[in-house]
DNA sequence: CCGGGTTCCCACCGTTCGGTAGGAACAGGC
DNA sequence: GCCTGTTCCTACCGAACGGTGGGAACCCGG
């Protein structure tokens, strides 16, 4: 599907192939949270409010599965389980994910009056 | 629900305010396209191969309806529907969007690798 | 007038996504 | 042993999204 705009438009492929990284709700909230640093899931689920367990279940797997992500564990516990952004994960947050939000941040008057 | 998460995490806010800006398929791409100048729909539909004709107006209604694209047509006709990007539009296209293009390419090979 | 091209809308379907509820496995404190 | 907290998983449901098919309105050239 991505390849067949990558015949048309090269660069607009890179944009779906990001943005696929991060279109799910809570995706980009996760990797923003992890910005500082190793993270449990319990403290995920604290600090991001409004997000089910099953959701960070899900979006953890899906980061993890991508790269961005990686899952720690001290031995064989779980509960120890620490979730820490790989050098992928913090190129991404720390650069087009921050200028994104910087986007945002800036624009925050224009977006809330046309919404 | 975005300001739920804004009480915990300000700068996340943001960044969901502007994931979802872009977080349809066809949006980014349609935005990307866009960066050539004023174009016709039907451009748009012969440019961007795979997006069907009822999500290109959608796309285009959401995009318009949040400040990012203009439609302008020449008096009533309705075949000479021109859409541009807004100074929004294009300071998003042109910023955030081009960024996450730029990390994308560069990551690109990390990218396939893991999916 | 008629056919083709273009823009736009609508109704339907299948898939995906987020949310809820419940439970299994494991560690630690009582 | 028992209860609690934490990490996961598994159904299910409703909503949203993308895709298809069909059609209406409009303009232009034949």
């Amino acid at each position: 599907m991505i390849e067949e705009n990558c015949e048309t438009f090269v660069s607009d492929c890179h944009v779906r192939a990001a943005v696929e990284l991060i279109n799910h709700t809570w995706d980009p909230v996760i990797l923003s949270a992890l910005r500082s640093g190793p993270t449990r899931r319990k403290d995920l689920l604290h600090r991001i409010a409004g997000v089910s367990d099953k959701v960070m279940t899900e979006s953890l797997r899906r980061l993890s599965s991508r790269g961005l992500v990686t899952k720690t564990a001290d031995g064989s516990r779980r509960d120890t389980a620490v979730y820490e952004l790989t050098g992928l994960g913090a190129s991404l947050t720390g650069g087009p994910l921050a200028q994104l939000a910087t986007w945002a941040a800036e624009n925050q008057a224009a977006l809330s009056a046309t919404s």
